[in-house]
DNA sequence: CGCGACGTTGATTTGCCTCAACGATTGTGG
DNA sequence: CCACAATCGTTGAGGCAAATCAACGTCGCG
């Protein structure tokens, strides 16, 4: 386990007795492609580490129709934010299924927060995260007001290459705000040209 | 400025050591309406708490039209964050302007990270913002994948009424995304229901 | 008062959705 | 390992929500 947080925190320059308080928390786990680590009235109390593998976290709206928040592969982290870090503690209102045999690191928030409060190194490289995935939602929501359907897909492809080619194709319509045969079409203009 | 250091961090408990720490990195500003805090091409170092008064921050596309990215009232902050808190320091990329006169405490993000560093307070602080700004994030993403416009304005209304009622139409339309026009005949709709 | 900024309304266009049918690919049990 | 089913992706026809373009009221400020 020791080894898994030096490298989870690798810019941090951990000592032995800061990864050992670390590690206590930690549980490792396996998780099956389609299977789900979350699913909507779920209580959530954990943040989860991606060592290996893909997920998404989607949210299924009263049509039926399936909306991608976020796709998560190594090195990230997952969970149901609305839920976790809600002004209200809320029940999970979205889905996080398994989309490629996963290796994770799971750790409870109330776990994180104590380590945040001990270990400033750790507090440093949870606020630096924070900060890093806050400018990429402003990114992506200035994108999806800019940008039409192809542009956003151009992008997305060029922003996760190694995603693209993970998903399914009506995931990633998902995440864009698209039907699957608008993407369709999108990809078939852009292999004309 | 000490009892303004205090009201900003008035669930944390500062001793007067650290609120003499803070005090020295803030400057008070104030800032007439329509000008401008930032503006495309600016190096951002800052960012600003809202005493009072309103912001909004906005990007201005090829094609001319104003993109809202945020309003930030009393209590809020403000800042170009793609530029600030992304992975490569870039320049501004938006504009903030001021929509009601404001009065601002501005900080560097040096200064800020240092506090954070130093005060454990602060980082709690910082991380308390962060992880509740993610998590309305994810709420808007959510909300712009799965409503049409009617919704999501009447859901915009409902979450900042103070903000409805002091800005401009074409303000709060190019928030939701939609056209000053659209925005108009929504708002003829929802008024004869 | 008069001008410019803002909001509304109407006519038309368009990007994307919906519905439906049909290939292609994947996975599974015999 | 093949056969078949289920899932996934593509294509077409038609429709709709919102954009665009254009004109006109209205409000506030110099």
């Amino acid at each position: 386990m020791d080894s898994m947080v030096r490298d989870v925190f690798k810019d941090f320059n951990l000592n032995d007795v800061e990864i050992n308080m670390i590690s206590e928390g930690l549980e490792a786990i396996e998780l099956k492609k389609k299977a789900f680590l979350i699913t909507p009235g779920k209580d959530v109390q954990h943040i989860y580490y991606i060592r290996r593998g893909c997920l998404r976290t989607y949210y299924l709206d009263d049509s039926g129709k399936e909306h991608t928040l976020q796709f998560a592969v190594e090195g990230w982290w997952i969970s149901d934010y609305i839920a976790l870090f809600g002004r209200e503690r809320l029940k999970a209102i979205s889905y996080i299924e398994c989309i490629q045999d996963a290796s994770l690191l799971k750790i409870s928030k109330n776990d994180f927060d104590n380590l945040c409060e001990r270990i400033p190194k750790v507090s440093g490289f949870h606020i630096r995260n924070l900060e890093r995935a806050f400018a990429a939602f402003h990114r992506r929501i200035l994108e999806n007001l800019t940008l039409p359907a192809k542009d956003r897909y151009v992008n997305f492809v060029k922003t996760y290459p190694n995603i693209e080619q993970l998903v399914k194709n009506y995931h990633i319509a998902s995440f864009l705000g698209i039907t699957t045969e608008s993407l369709s079409r999108i990809r078939k203009e852009l292999a004309l040209q």
